[in-house]
DNA sequence: ACGTCGCTTGGTAACGTTACCATGCATATT
DNA sequence: AATATGCATGGTAACGTTACCAAGCGACGT
């Protein structure tokens, strides 16, 4: 089992001896063989091949001073959200020599500026990062930095260079007034706890209801602030939203407040959890509990009844956000500094009644 | 906005300079502060705050003809599988001055075979790889690879360096055993596509049920063999298996075969979507319809009833795969080369009667 | 016949860091 | 007293590539 170093690596230089033409020949070769004549590319090419010829990137980086490396950060991987806006992104990098490399901040600001400044120091081609919750330690980094850098999935009036996103607040808002539009009156909030991003959901639904005179307090249930860290290990798909919080939730809920009537949960899964629970205690949704996500999965829909929930542009946050990175790449004008994409409420059985 | 090279980076040099000590020392105050006096460290230290000096990793990577970047390999970040392997990776990486680069494969060799070669030109200190499905080209330049290389979530007699698993077979086969024990007999098959390991899975009950003289072709629903890809756009969120599949599955299983009296779902979101099927036309779970799931996602627990699914060790395969990198960059020895981690059937009231 | 243009090709100096070896100096060993 | 040892420090040559400029050469216009 080779552990290092075994002998010298295949060079350039060995190529263009091989092929018998000049480094520089070869160089060209690989990067824009339009300006290589046919006969002197297939020497090459043959050469390379014989030879197993693997060109060092990172020599490349040193000498062009660039990457092709697009650095994307996200908080979570085992939350979906984020899974779609990385899928949108590797969908907007078709067709172009540029490479994704994923982060994962793990809801962690300190992870999180550690991975700037490792980023940074590789001279990304460009960057892409999740919300607007930087430490300023972060964004300083990050208006520094020579290269593009997009903030997705959230909104503000002041981004690094550009945002691409949606209002948490008004999605939150929205989703609020549709339950109460549909009749509901004690509508209980669930969150496992609060970042900036369903902190900003949770001030919708308060607005909402404190328009209509309807807040209370009480029927609000945040479990705990902020996640607990066990010693080393950080946040994880344990100590997030699952389906067994959601249940445990409701189940709290049915047992305090009888008299709650309907639920915005800060998470999809949350709701499904919910859910489940109404249906193991016999409670019919929509008519005594009227149920509501945030995110609009697939499960939402195919649910029984399926779930109210808000729909948000993932996929195309993280599209919408790469190609940005390309335009500028490519010295052209790439558009205003801030896009709300916006949101659909997509109201179903589970809130209609 | 700034684009690009906005005049000389601040280099090691500089920072030496303006220190008034040489350039090694300051080399070796980032990298082994130990091997520098007190005094010395401080001087840099500010010198490095002051011109706000970022070192260059291209240029250390090639002067050391090494990184520090462990590439892992994964063919889909929507599916939680292996969001979970991804987490154990991270876990694995903590107090190691390691990092972690994740690759999206999409399920599509081509992609796989590019990323492998991209990776390996910027001189991975390890590269993790789900599965033992690589296509000759990819095995070959994984076994040249001068690193250590770590297959996960699959099982063979003949890894490449070393594979840390569990047998989809067998898994498979206890699942639908399981079944059968039950006092099931016409036990359906769901899946969207089969690839190497569930594949193996399928492997495994149909070997269960043609022990057990049960096997009928007609209760299985593969759907179609291989998911389309349209045009560019790789395997998404859309074309693998969703709950809205898992229900339409059972719907028509409900029409075409009323004697059918269980179900293996190939993934637990599938399984999701055939309770609620069975939900929404009164079929009771577990009495007349058994359904079984794949991973044990946390819904599964929440499910009411909860549901019977096979518990995978998807954070023990990227935590002992980081783990084992780690040991072998160490020069300690890696262990054996095949590694079982064996799995669990759980049995929950979806599939007790 | 002579310059000029466009195209292909190649020599060489960066790029910013680390590996390797050398030096100087204080302390320990004989 | 002479020599060996250990530690902190620094000079310089790689590392493998690309940027920059120069040169060769056929074709073309005057």
């Amino acid at each position: 089992m080779p552990v290092r170093k075994s002998g010298k690596q295949v060079t350039i230089v060995d190529v263009a001896t091989r092929a018998g033409v000049g480094v520089m020949t070869v160089s060209r070769a690989l990067r824009e063989p339009s300006k290589v004549s046919k006969e002197l590319r297939k020497v090459i090419d043959k050469a390379i091949a014989d030879l197993n010829y693997i060109p060092n990137l990172n020599a490349r980086a040193l000498a062009s001073t660039r990457t092709d490396n697009v650095a994307v950060l996200v908080p979570s991987l085992t939350q979906n959200i984020f899974s779609d806006v990385i899928r949108g992104v590797y969908d907007g990098v078709e067709d172009s020599a540029l490479r994704v490399e994923i982060f994962n901040t793990r809801y962690s600001s300190e992870v999180e500026e550690e991975q700037i400044a490792a980023i940074l120091r590789h001279q990304p081609a460009g960057i892409i990062v999740s919300g607007i919750e930087q430490t300023p330690a972060c964004r300083e980094m990050l208006e520094r930095a020579q290269c593009p850098v997009i903030q997705v999935m959230d909104m503000t009036d002041a981004p690094i260079q550009k945002i691409i996103g949606f209002s948490h607040v008004e999605a939150g808002r929205q989703m609020t007034q549709h339950l109460i539009d549909a009749g509901y009156r004690k509508i209980a909030f669930f969150a496992r706890w609060l970042n900036g991003r369903s902190g900003g959901r949770f001030q919708g639904y308060r607005a909402a209801l404190e328009t209509a005179g309807l807040f209370d307090p009480d029927l609000v249930d945040l479990t705990e602030g902020e996640p607990e860290r066990p010693h080393g290990h950080l946040q994880d798909s344990q100590q997030i939203s699952t389906a067994a919080k959601g249940r445990a939730m409701m189940y709290d809920l049915l047992d305090r407040r009888p008299d709650a009537d309907a639920v915005f949960c800060n998470t999809d899964v949350l709701a499904i959890g919910a859910l489940f629970a109404c249906n193991s205690r016999g409670v019919s949704v929509p008519e005594k509990m009227g149920i509501a996500g945030f995110n609009d999965f697939d499960y939402m829909e195919a649910a029984w009844p399926p779930l109210s929930s808000v729909r948000i542009p993932r996929w195309q946050c993280g599209y919408d956000a790469m190609l940005a990175v390309r335009r500028q790449l490519a010295g052209e004008d790439f558009g205003p500094a801030v896009v709300d994409l916006g949101f659909d409420v997509v109201r179903r059985e589970s809130t209609t009644r």
